[in-house]
DNA sequence: ACCAATCGTCACGCGCCCTTGAAAAATGAA
DNA sequence: TTCATTTTTCAAGGGCGCGTGACGATTGGT
């Protein structure tokens, strides 16, 4: 993960330092700003590589905030996720032609906010390759050319997987032995406005154990699904 | 548990003090008001994270004091616990609009209440996560990748338990040495309105007991439970 | 246009937990 | 010791979550 420089913008100095403690234990450089103006003086400032950006505030909020980034041609490619209140909210605020992103309705997990973050950078970022290959036990994980390689009985064997659930193992094998939620997943996996039921997972996780094998997806029910140690 | 804020607001000085005492042994910073009219002010002056408000009260009761919460902007998210004198009475505050988050009828025993404040900010802020990995004597309990690490004879082993059994030990273990009863536990466990009797919770216990020794969950006749110390 | 590959959905069936009730054991008081 | 109360144990049932196969929609290639 090469360093993203992220921008956290809230009036709420608790949530401000919660997602930012979070954020920099997960390796990114944080910055914050407790308004719209400070939010695009900091922008200017720093060049950050995506902004989370609440859309009450004083001063100048988020939709006005979002604006004035887009204008701004410095800052008009800038990946947004916008926080609101209330989930109704956020059609409102697609009416308005913010123009952010992602939308996400608070209150949100820290697992959730971070999942729409590493998606949204994937997709703003390609060429920026997030640890391209992931080896572990008996097998290895290639994004570049979304390959899985795998040692069978000192017999390399070279599999290739559909875009889906060849991200999908990446989710799983880039937290080997935590347990993510169906929702989490299609958070990370899917990204954005996902109409999509989670029971979807499912079937992709068989197709991944048809062909790499049962062993290294497990399954913890009721809870999600997760890599093996 | 970070500092949350929780606004009290009783015109009984008596019941005020206690309850007062107690979340403040237990970590949380408490503000106090004796009728709905302080109740606002305070409200608007430090931000509380969760109002527990008594119906009956002079000046501005609570159903009042909870509207008035939802009308203003700054405060509309405000979790709200209303205290009623009957348990009847519940309904109709309900009907009334007041658009409390939970109900609970006096008198209720500290314990309860505690349990209802946890559960409702744990849904209230979410970003709040829980510890992940616990650990004790001689065993750590990882949340984050539901599996339990036991030393036994200076040997590391995994133990993998069913998702009731694995909340219920963490339940217990986050919070060594302190009895909590069963209903407690399935209030924190299993969630608010559950139709579940109270011993099932022995049933597990149980079961956990068989896969991880018997010497970490203790019982307490007449009381309940507690993780060993 | 046709075909192949991929993706999302649904419904059925199976199996693992969870729950429960009742009986046995343990505990504590008199 | 005796009795009442509480906990433990066990096995049966049933619910719920998951695996699975089939189908339709979509996409991309030829």
């Amino acid at each position: 993960m090469p360093d993203f420089k992220i921008l956290l913008v809230d009036d709420e100095p608790d949530l401000l330092e919660l997602v930012r403690y979070n954020l920099i234990r997960d390796g990114y450089t944080v910055f914050t700003a407790a308004n719209g103006e400070q939010a695009l003086k900091v922008a200017a400032e720093v060049r950050p590589h995506l902004v989370v950006l609440d859309v009450r505030m004083p001063v100048l909020d988020g939709i006005e905030t979002c604006k004035r980034l887009r204008d701004n041609r410095d800052t008009a490619d800038l990946p947004v996720i916008m926080l609101t209140a209330l989930s109704q909210e956020i059609d409102e605020v697609k009416g308005l032609g913010a123009g952010a992103d992602d939308y996400i309705a608070k209150p949100v997990s820290y697992r959730k906010l971070e999942a729409r973050i590493k998606s949204l950078l994937r997709r703003a970022y390609p060429e920026v390759e997030q640890e391209a290959v992931l080896r572990r036990e008996g097998i290895e994980i290639d994004r570049e050319k979304y390959l899985v390689r795998r040692t069978v009985q000192g017999e390399e064997q070279k599999l290739h997987l559909p875009k889906k659930q060849f991200e999908l193992l990446y989710a799983l094998a880039s937290k080997p032995g935590v347990v993510q939620s169906r929702e989490e997943l299609l958070d990370e996996v899917w990204g954005e406005d996902v109409y999509v039921t989670p029971r979807t997972v499912d079937v992709h996780v068989r197709k991944i154990r048809d062909t790499i094998g049962e062993h290294y997806i497990e399954t913890v029910k009721g809870v999600g699904y997760r890599f093996a140690e």
